[in-house]
DNA sequence: TGTACATCAGTGAACGCGCGTTCACTGATGTAC
DNA sequence: TGTACATCAGTGAACGCGCGTTCACTGATGTAC
């Protein structure tokens, strides 16, 4: 053994230098993220309850049993997955509400979905999947987070000039149609090859969707009138 | 035993004098049946790539080793489920067609889904779980299935009186906007607590949506003149 | 109609394997003095 | 600064269990003569 300094083997790896200087406090966060990002990666093809609390621990490097210093049950786990992935989803409505402009907000919107969906294409993935197909509990999270995200985005709408004389029925099944849209938008986006005009393409889709919506509702307010 | 006639038990139940006259194709067609019933039944709340062959059969009543004999896997059972969904939902589509007013379609298209996503719970259920959460075989068989779902309903849309000046694109488009509030409806509609007044509340929601989509292409339309 | 043979849906024992969870443990890190 | 003790992330053996799959089988149903 060349590292015979007598250290605890490190399953997560990392140089040894930066190491030193960590502390019992850090490692174990280390540890944790590790968890997981595993967990996130290794149940990209099928579905969190079908994923084994052994295949995470192998993946990542550590005994089956330390997987419980972190966490109860792999359905924990799950949850805070829901977290994670809905902390990504508010940081992209922060971002489309930064567009100043009003004729704007729909293509910087989409290219702000797909700039997120690429970046963030674990968490996407991770929502559509268990949103439907998740343990009752993490379903019951992700709806729970979902109603919220529409809830905010329903109270954007309603800044927009001309939306005044909307009903509050109205605002919420128009705002319903974005999130749907956007929703569609990312799976189509997740399930796209890499592939540049693919992607062009479902942007394109995306931008008419939206626009179509718009033009919708602005003159379905007018036969309220 | 009282039924001491020697007859091989028969695990699928039925009354003795409907069994008499049942011959070894029909057994075994029931039998499948009640397979495929189980299984539906089973990954109800969670998902077919958590389901396990044993399950299925002690559910059925049949020893595990029988299940080889009507199908290869869990997997290949999951793929015949995507079939007798989707004839589920051709029907449905069949149903709607059948609309001759062309004001009434609307509504009568919404009560449709609303009445099919009740009495074929389980198939929706299906869908809207595996279309994400499945196995990647499942999950594509699923896909090309909506696939051509939305293309029968564009070919529908097409026809309509209105539509001959639409760009192939916008026709496109509109229809996977149906297809998307088709789809969200009836995921809503099986969360629903089987209480009119909420089932109401959604059925309500759609109609304004499939209202709202229609306006707005009318008058995108007519931009483009 | 009766007999001899083929078919085949369902049986049941057996296998090796990966699972979640328990438990007592180790030894580096952290802390109090 | 040095020492003695507490903490606690990760270890490794062990458990009982349900899993998919193999195999040789049984005996009612179906068929050919």
């Amino acid at each position: 053994m060349v590292q015979s300094v007598s250290r605890p083997v490190d399953p997560v790896a990392g140089v040894a230098d930066e190491r030193r200087s960590e502390s019992r406090g850090e490692r174990k966060e280390r540890t944790r993220r590790h968890i997981l990002d595993a967990a996130l990666d290794l149940c990209e093809d099928s579905s969190l309850v079908a994923l084994s609390l052994r295949q995470v621990a192998k993946e990542v490097g550590i005994v089956p049993t330390a997987f419980y210093r972190h966490f109860d049950s792999v359905e924990q786990l799950g949850l805070v997955l829901v977290d994670e992935a809905f902390v990504s989803l508010r940081a992209m409505l922060r971002d489309v509400r930064r567009e100043p402009e009003l004729a704007g907000v729909i293509p910087s919107s989409v290219r702000i979905l797909l700039d997120h969906v690429r970046r963030q294409q674990s968490h996407f993935r991770f929502i559509a999947r268990e949103r439907n197909g998740g343990s009752p509990p993490v379903r019951d999270a992700i709806r729970h987070a979902l109603d919220m995200f529409e809830e905010e985005l329903a109270a954007d709408v309603a800044r927009l000039p001309g939306t005044e004389v909307w009903s509050e029925e109205d605002l919420r099944t128009l705002s319903r149609m974005i999130v749907h849209v956007m929703v569609a938008t990312a799976e189509r986006l997740l399930d796209a090859p890499r592939n540049p005009d693919a992607e062009a393409a479902i942007v394109q889709e995306a931008d008419t969707q939206l626009r179509m919506l718009v033009v919708g509702a602005l003159n379905w307010t007018s036969r309220g009138e």
